[in-house]
DNA sequence: AAAACGACCAACCGCGCTCAT
DNA sequence: GATGAGCGCGGTTGGTCGTTT
């Protein structure tokens, strides 16, 4: 009964409880957490609503957009930088919090993983057919690459961020290969942040080439860059699905504007003759001359 | 149609830092 | 200076949904 009012209420957030965090924050703006439960409005830490707070209700919040190609080379190349630090990553990246940052790069590293792991297995082990599925499976990861955004569609309402000002909505084609493009440097407040960080200058994807000793990697990116150095093979992964390895190599730019995606709930719809059919018929031998690595 | 699997995401937890007392 | 509360951050977990077989 009474213990019961004392409870702490853990678990998914209702619509009530949000209703009451933002009148909070109204009134009294994005401190004073503690309150909140002391005050009886909500059975929830401060703590809690904090996070409820920064991760979902703030506003301009990107939510259920996917990452951009250009916001993946921005995690890619401040996490070389300053490792885990997803906060101050997250700066860079407006409308995206370091929960969004945080879960892109595992999910991201998670399928980097399985890649390399996959196309680093000898086609002996195949021989079981143990899995026949398993491998079936890992390949299509690849032409996951162009298509982040993808499920935009199913999720994406509220992709309001302040700074995204796309005109009209990019034409969603596939263009697989054309590393002669630059990419633009178009990221809103990068920049300018970026400025304030002096190693940071060599951040703007355009410039880098396929020689750039300055660029620095994560000894993980740099193990992955040495055990990985059949350039063809990168540009079948392209700028998304290991940007830092295409960035080494001058991979192409973004495919697409993916907020334009994000925004109008377009579906990519992917060519026959993008990526997806150009692994389906690839020799599965072809990994096999990749050196299998080292469990980490 | 259903099971298996993977991807994604929201939320929790523990630790460390800051600041007021 | 010591201490405790509040807060921020990074790591982890569990649930949901979509895809594949």
């Amino acid at each position: 009964m009474e213990g019961k009012r004392d409870e702490i209420r853990k678990g998914p957030w209702k619509a009530e409880e949000d209703e009451v965090l933002i009148n909070h924050v109204k009134k009294y703006g994005a401190r004073d957490w503690s309150s909140i439960r002391a005050k009886g409005l909500l059975q929830r830490t401060g703590k809690s609503c904090r996070l409820r707070w920064v991760n979902k209700l703030r506003p301009n919040l990107k939510n259920g957009c996917k990452f951009s190609v250009e916001e993946e080379r921005v995690v890619i190349e401040l996490q070389a930088q300053f490792g885990n630090k997803w906060a101050k990553i997250a700066t860079y990246l407006p409308g995206r919090t370091d929960n969004d940052v945080k879960n892109f790069w595992s999910s991201r590293q998670k399928r980097l993983a399985r890649i390399l792991q996959t196309s680093a297995t000898p086609s002996s082990s195949s021989s079981s057919n143990s899995k026949p599925r398993k491998v079936k499976k890992e390949v299509p990861a690849f032409h996951d690459v162009p298509t982040l955004q993808e499920e935009s569609s199913t999720k994406a309402q509220s992709c309001s961020s302040s700074y995204i000002d796309t005109p009209e909505p990019a034409s969603i084609v596939p263009l697989p290969f054309h590393s002669d493009l630059v990419v633009k440097n178009e990221l809103p407040c990068y920049d300018a942040n970026l400025a304030q960080v002096e190693t940071q200058t060599q951040i703007p994807f355009p410039q880098i080439s396929q020689h750039q000793p300055e660029l620095t990697f994560s000894p993980e990116s740099q193990e992955l860059l040495a055990r990985l150095e059949d350039p063809f093979l990168f540009n079948v992964f392209g700028a998304v699905d290991a940007p830092e390895l295409g960035a080494q190599l001058s991979l192409g730019p973004p495919l697409f504007d993916p907020f334009s995606s994000c925004l109008n709930g377009a579906r990519e719809v992917r060519s026959p003759t993008t990526r997806g059919t150009f692994f389906d018929d690839f020799p599965s031998d072809v990994f096999d001359n990749i050196e299998p690595l080292p469990s980490p």
